[in-house]
DNA sequence: CCATATTACGTAAACGTTTACGTAACAATA
DNA sequence: TATTGTTACGTAAACGTTTACGTAATATGG
């Protein structure tokens, strides 16, 4: 077969026609007689033509490439992220360009600075968490290349953000613990440096107050680093309490676990006497023992939301329009297994019963 | 700011030089006057210049972009993968453009399609499970782009491929069982078609023949799906066997999880009554109750593996040099923790404690 | 001082495609 | 029949960069 790929010319030759003829004919344009047409469109199915894309891109300067920066792929919630927007763009026409950061700034910037080179048409973008500085996300806009942040994003820059309400999600989570019975209802959390564990924390001590509930500042738990051992032992201490939790909601699903791990350690039962229920539904929970009920991120939609606004902004620009920013915040769901309702317990509507 | 980066031509014109010497003052050709040179850097340090990218590859026909197919992004393997190409790909000044089968063929055949049009320079790909037939990926090798496999291989087509080693792996693990004491060794595994799971389940075999343990049918169970509750179910049959098993090899992680929870259910403990050893070392892995012993896969690792050789065989292309294809078998490692070990063992050299 | 080599540039062409513009051939209209 | 309009093409230029080639100016050698 032959090295290169068909093009314009190679039909053109073969026809005895010149090459904007055939480019018209194969782009439906309207200066192109019926029978030219034909045999143009004719020659290109045999010889299978497939336009140059990058030619097309250099000529059009527009590359159809948007270009992702994701802090961690191997992560529960981000590589769900980019399965949304990869999909997304691909109906779009658009391809996706994959970088990683590694929470690194550096990192970042090095990114940014390759895909400006390469021309992209724009940027999505979770924020690694040392990113203190959006300068290198400006440039990109000064020059005419939209940036839209999602779920980790910064008050730094004007730009289209994606998030998920993190307060609702949380207030839903204490709110469900409260209707299964739960009265004395403990919090692990993270530092409260992220916003969203911010939020989060702020929708547990809502719930309790629209319910009437005291905050008991002994229910409330750090874990810095939000991992399994450091919710274990938190717990830990949680149960010695004189007034110990009947719930904990916990900010994560891997203190979630750590949670659970250690109230059977202690020879209580789930969800009897003490429930516990995480946050973001990563695919361990359900296959844990007892399955854990936790608050779905709808990180999927996320993404192809990101990439829906991401284009607006492109074909926008192209077209000289002004640019409304947006800020969209996503809806989370409860889904709720065994360690907050145990084997058989009637729903309300609108909540997921995945036993 | 202006809409577009610099250009050579800005360059040129504000110095009142031509084009090729602004190029051939920053490409440090030999063919450049001392003075030139300097005035050329200063400016294009000063205006920011970054050489367009796409103009660059249109002229030169390299991309300097790598496809990637996958058939799942959200698997923790594949996302460890993918990390490790795009990590190693960087370094060699190449980005990677990502694409997800979602294991159907007909959307590998368009995700190849794609690539051919932006004129990747070498394809990864890991097959999608109903992909039969590889025409589409050796018409990108008649085009001259390479194609590197990994992990998910076919003898259907000439090319470089990465693997790991599925028959050792299984085979130490089976021999680490059997060395912590137990000689009832079960083992649980998916359909038996893919190769993956074939080669685990001769690894088994072959270790227990190694020394001197029967093989009992009756040990052996299947779970089509290789999921958490298939797995759940083939245990308890196991359990109530006559001759219940006192460890289980399990294909997967999550069918080992599967079985250590119906152990646990059953009342039995782990390791002292039934060891259970998985295969994937998932993240999860390690936080459940009790942690999980594994086998790693290099899936990091191979990444970069492959990204070397697909590289190695595009400057092989360039300079018309024969290709070499090769086939890497890369080594799993043990990764010992409480489901084998309990809580306190002296561990022999070159294996990882966890614990 | 003439022939040759070297240095440091400029010119032109190329990569594949699209688009603005020009125009020949023909048709429609007054 | 002269004018205008329409159709269906071809020509040229453009996107930003690199490279083959040509050449004027200077240096080198005998």
């Amino acid at each position: 077969m032959s090295k290169h790929n068909t093009r314009l010319k190679d039909i053109a030759e073969k026809l005895g026609i010149s090459i904007p003829t055939v480019s018209r004919a194969l782009n439906n344009k309207s200066d192109i007689g019926e029978a030219t047409k034909r045999k143009v469109l004719a020659l290109a199915e045999e010889l299978q033509y497939e336009p140059n894309q990058f030619a097309i891109t250099f000529k059009n300067q527009q590359s159809y490439i948007i270009g992702l920066i994701i802090p961690q792929i191997v992560h529960h919630f981000f590589s769900n992220v980019i399965s949304g927007i990869i999909t997304e763009a691909e109906k779009f026409g658009y391809s996706v360009m994959l970088f990683q950061s590694n929470e690194n700034y550096e990192s970042e910037l090095k990114g940014t600075k390759t895909f400006k080179k390469t021309m992209i048409d724009g940027l999505i973008i979770s924020l690694s968490d040392t990113t203190h500085n959006v300068d290198h996300l400006i440039g990109l806009q000064d020059h005419k290349i939209p940036v839209v942040l999602i779920d980790k994003v910064t008050d730094m820059m004007t730009a289209s953000k994606i998030v998920c309400d993190d307060y609702k999600g949380a207030y839903d989570a204490t709110e469900h613990l409260i209707k299964v019975g739960k009265k004395q209802i403990a919090h692990i959390t993270g530092s409260l440096t992220p916003m969203t564990t911010k939020e989060r924390y702020r929708g547990y001590v809502d719930a309790l107050e629209a319910y009437g509930l005291k905050i008991d500042k002994n229910l409330l738990k750090y874990c810095d680093l939000v991992s399994e051992k450091e919710s274990y032992s938190q717990t830990k201490d949680l149960l010695n309490y004189l007034n110990p939790p009947d719930a904990i909601f916990c900010a994560t699903d891997p203190t979630a676990i750590g949670a659970i791990n250690a109230i059977k350690d202690h020879g209580l039962k789930i969800p009897e006497d003490i429930a516990v229920i995480g946050f973001s539904n990563w695919s361990m929970s359900s296959i844990i023992d007892p399955p854990l009920s936790s608050v779905m991120q709808p990180d999927y939609e996320m993404g192809q939301k990101a990439v829906r606004l991401v284009i607006d902004e492109i074909n926008n620009l192209k077209e000289d329009k002004p640019i409304k920013f947006k800020t969209h915040i996503m809806k989370t769901s409860l889904i709720l297994r065994e360690s907050t309702i145990g084997k058989k317990i009637d729903l309300g509507k609108g909540v997921v019963n995945l036993l």
